[in-house]
DNA sequence: AGTCGGACTTAGGACCTTGGTA
DNA sequence: TACCAAGGTCCTAAGTCCGACT
């Protein structure tokens, strides 16, 4: 059983697992149909499925809530509270001996050559122990380099904080001199630079103290067309206000892209549209099939030409003037630090691209001006100025958050804020932070998992879809899975959302028991589609949840986000369902590094095996992309050069063999020489032969999975840090310059041992 | 307990730049 | 010198999770 939780091969070897996520998004259109009309009725119908057949759920408490619940929205009022009172106590009966019970931590069986490695160092902490003896982590993530001082620095560090501030009001008073001219500190700062994470952090969440910076940065306004540029209606040039002149440039800027032929994009947008025509155009215009954007549209492209070929010069002081507004409005003073922000630009008005099926593709995404922007500083700073003759909506001082400007967008009613760049101290920190909690996780998820394996035997209905869930989403690394609104996003699910129609199950498939078909849509309209055995237990009890249901009806019926994480949250101090998905990521980087390194590879192929390791977990986190448009051709011109390349060998061998000949022959200084040289040429092309192969290889086996995310968001930077120290690989061969900036805390303070 | 708004992380695609090669 | 694929950056949508409120 402990194999159990080895991740088998048709779940990353079949092709299908991602070959056609893409195309098979049209699918689910249908299925999505039926659903929505199916749902007014499903909450009503939720309690229906509740127990129904099984009498050992408390039944009676069930039966006594039943019409209670039908006036509540959600069924979930019969939830026995009693349960839990005595839970740690459980917890602590159940638990058995971690030594018998050793498994993988994330096994991952592939093709990828992936063995089952027991845990060494996994222990047995007893709940309270678990229960995070510090606030801030910091007995665990210290690194073993750090000096000892550090371990008790709290004081030390308060100090150097307070001294800062002390710094930072100096500097405030005779700021007009200096931290007002950017240029100025831009010059003096980036020099060292700050090691912000061997100081000490705020705890009570302040994020900061003192928050300079000049508000955003507007989109541009617009430009009218020229005269010669024209829009047609049925046929007749037209000329349209600016107003619906610039939403139909929208539209026309986006004419040879899929989303302009969807229905649903064209009728958001016509409806958006017609908003801003006057109420003569209104009149006029009234089909979209009867404009013609197609001028406009050439007018783009060629601009857009225009820009390419534009002069080194122009092209030099375009960048010089981008350079300028990055200087004066991407950075911020963070206490006392200059800090790089990450999305300075408002975002520009258009047209709504959700993905997916989104319902409200097309609509029109408003232009922001001043007066919805909300300015986030502190009192002590110099506040930005709106442009001349406006006002800001509202500027507020608040830092217990880390938003320096905020607006509320039009499409979804949504909240989007300016926020610091990934290498700022205010990221790290808390990027720092999710890893050391994943760490925690790794110490307890043998508690956990015996914990939930017992609850698959639970008598209520509620613990074991709970649990049956906390497997899926360890196991396959599945997202929690919100709800959402309806008829407000495309219709996609995680774990705890998943419906009775996204499995299939299988009492034996393709030579294997109890195979769960998982085919769903999940976050960004990815597909997600696997075949996985799972155990016995999981199988009844997915039988039993989906007894008496509708396709349409939730698979955990009694489960949503809110009681799973509370859950998690009671095992263990800062668990939520996401921080399975970083531990199984890392520990399997991890895992699959240590498997696929060998010593004796050459650096291109130490990056091979690291690319594999990466691989593997975007594998298992699903990350997908679209396969480049090109691809097919590229790779088609690879192993053309490929073939070159080995004939070039097979005549360098000749002619090696041949100087040989010479050699054994002439025995001279000269015939030696030329042998030397054919044998080294030989040595070249060799090289050369397996870098391109290697290449080959990584292409193809990248075609579609796309490594970016995971090793952005899920892969301790520390596990590659120490990886790369350990064989030698230089760090820039895996982080570029970006990355490195992200992960400078990580490339500072793990050495070649660091375990995750 | 459920709902909702807010804050923040995670995500794929578009677009732009770079560097190697024909 | 032009071209092209890869790599990097930008963009912003779409998730997760929390806490206030009811």
């Amino acid at each position: 059983m402990s194999g159990d939780y080895s991740h088998n091969d048709s779940q990353i070897d079949s092709g299908s697992r991602y070959n056609d996520s893409h195309k098979h998004k049209e699918k689910y259109k249908e299925k999505e149909h039926k659903h929505k009309e199916h749902k007014k009725d499903k909450d009503r119908d939720k309690s229906k499925y509740s127990n129904s057949e099984h009498k050992d759920y408390s039944e009676k408490k069930h039966k006594d809530k039943e019409k209670e619940r039908l006036k509540h929205k959600d069924g979930s009022s019969d939830k026995p509270k009693d349960k839990y009172k005595d839970k740690e106590k459980r917890k602590e009966e159940k638990l058995y001996d971690g030594r018998l019970k050793k498994e993988k931590e994330n096994g991952f069986a592939s093709p990828l050559h992936v063995k089952s490695e027991p845990e060494s160092d996994d222990f047995y902490l007893s709940p309270k122990s678990l229960k995070r003896e510090r606030d801030d982590d910091d007995s665990e993530y210290k690194p073993k380099k750090m000096k000892v001082e550090n371990e008790d620095k709290s004081e030390k560090k308060a100090k150097k904080r307070k001294q800062e501030d002390e710094v930072r009001e100096k500097k405030t008073k005779d700021k007009k001199g200096e931290v007002a001219d950017g240029k100025k500190k831009a010059k003096k700062e980036p020099e060292e630079k700050w090691k912000w994470w061997e100081e000490e952090r705020y705890t009570d969440g302040v994020k900061w103290k003192f928050l300079e910076h000049k508000g955003p940065v507007f989109a541009p306004p617009y430009e009218p067309l020229p005269e010669h540029v024209r829009f047609y209606y049925d046929g007749k040039p037209m000329r349209l206000s600016p107003e619906a002149e610039e939403v139909a440039t929208f539209f026309a800027k986006m004419l040879d892209h899929e989303y302009t032929t969807k229905d649903v994009f064209r009728k958001n947008f016509f409806k958006d549209w017609r908003k801003e025509m006057t109420s003569e155009e209104k009149g006029k215009i009234t089909d979209l099939n009867k404009c013609n954007f197609t001028e406009m549209h050439e007018y783009f492209k060629a601009q857009s030409e225009a820009r390419k070929q534009m002069s080194k010069e122009e092209k030099q002081k375009i960048k010089e003037e981008n350079e300028r507004i990055l200087q004066e409005y991407g950075f911020c003073i963070m206490d006392n630090h200059r800090e790089r922000i990450a999305n300075f630009r408002i975002e520009p008005p258009g047209l709504f691209r959700g993905r997916g099926d989104h319902p409200k593709m097309g609509m029109l995404k408003r232009r922001i001006r001043p007066e919805d922007i909300i300015i986030n500083c502190s009192k002590d700073s110099k506040q930005p100025k709106p442009p001349p003759g406006t006002k800001w909506k509202e500027v507020r001082h608040d830092n217990k958050v880390t938003w320096l400007v905020s607006w509320t967008e039009n499409i979804q009613g949504s909240i989007k804020y300016i926020m610091l760049n990934p290498s700022s101290r205010i990221k790290g920190e808390k990027d720092w932070q999710k890893y050391e909690t994943a760490r925690r996780l790794k110490s307890c998820v043998d508690r956990l998992r015996a914990q939930y394996r017992e609850d698959w035997k639970s008598k209520e209905m509620k613990i074991r879809q709970r649990a049956v869930a906390l497997y899926f989403i360890d196991k396959l690394a599945l997202r929690a899975g919100n709800e959402k609104e309806e008829g407000e996003t495309a219709d996609t699910v995680g774990c705890c959302s998943l419906r009775v129609e996204h499995i299939t199950l299988h009492p034996e498939k393709d030579g294997q028991e109890f195979v769960v078909e998982f085919d769903f849509l999940g976050k960004d309209s990815i597909r997600y589609y696997n075949k996985v055995p799972v155990e016995k237990r999981v199988f009844k009890n997915l039988q039993l949840f989906m007894e008496n249901k509708q396709p349409e009806d939730d698979l955990f019926d009694r489960l949503n986000t809110t009681i799973l994480n509370k859950h998690l949250q009671e095992l263990m101090d800062g668990l939520t369902a996401k921080v399975f998905r970083t531990y199984n990521a890392s520990i399997t980087l991890q895992q699959q590094l240590k498997e696929l390194t060998t010593a004796d590879e050459n650096i291109p192929a130490k990056i091979l095996s690291y690319n594999r390791a990466n691989r593997a977990v975007a594998i298992l986190c699903n990350h997908q992309r679209a396969p480049p448009k090109t691809f097919e051709k590229s790779m088609q011109n690879l192993q053309t050069k490929i073939d070159a390349k080995k004939e070039q060998l097979a005549d360098a061998k000749r002619q090696l063999k041949s100087a040989k000949a010479d050699h054994r022959v002439c025995k001279d200084e000269k015939s030696k020489k030329a042998m030397e040289a054919k044998k080294k040429a030989v040595q070249r092309i060799e090289e050369q032969l397996m870098k391109l192969e290697v290449q080959a290889t990584d292409r193809e086996e990248n075609k579609q999975i796309a490594l970016g995310t995971s090793k952005l968001n899920y892969l301790d930077p520390r596990i590659s840090v120490a990886w790369c120290k350990k064989w030698g690989v230089p760090i820039e061969k895996i982080y570029n310059k970006t990355q490195r900036e992200k992960f400078a805390w990580a490339i500072d303070m793990a050495d070649e041992d660091f375990e995750f």
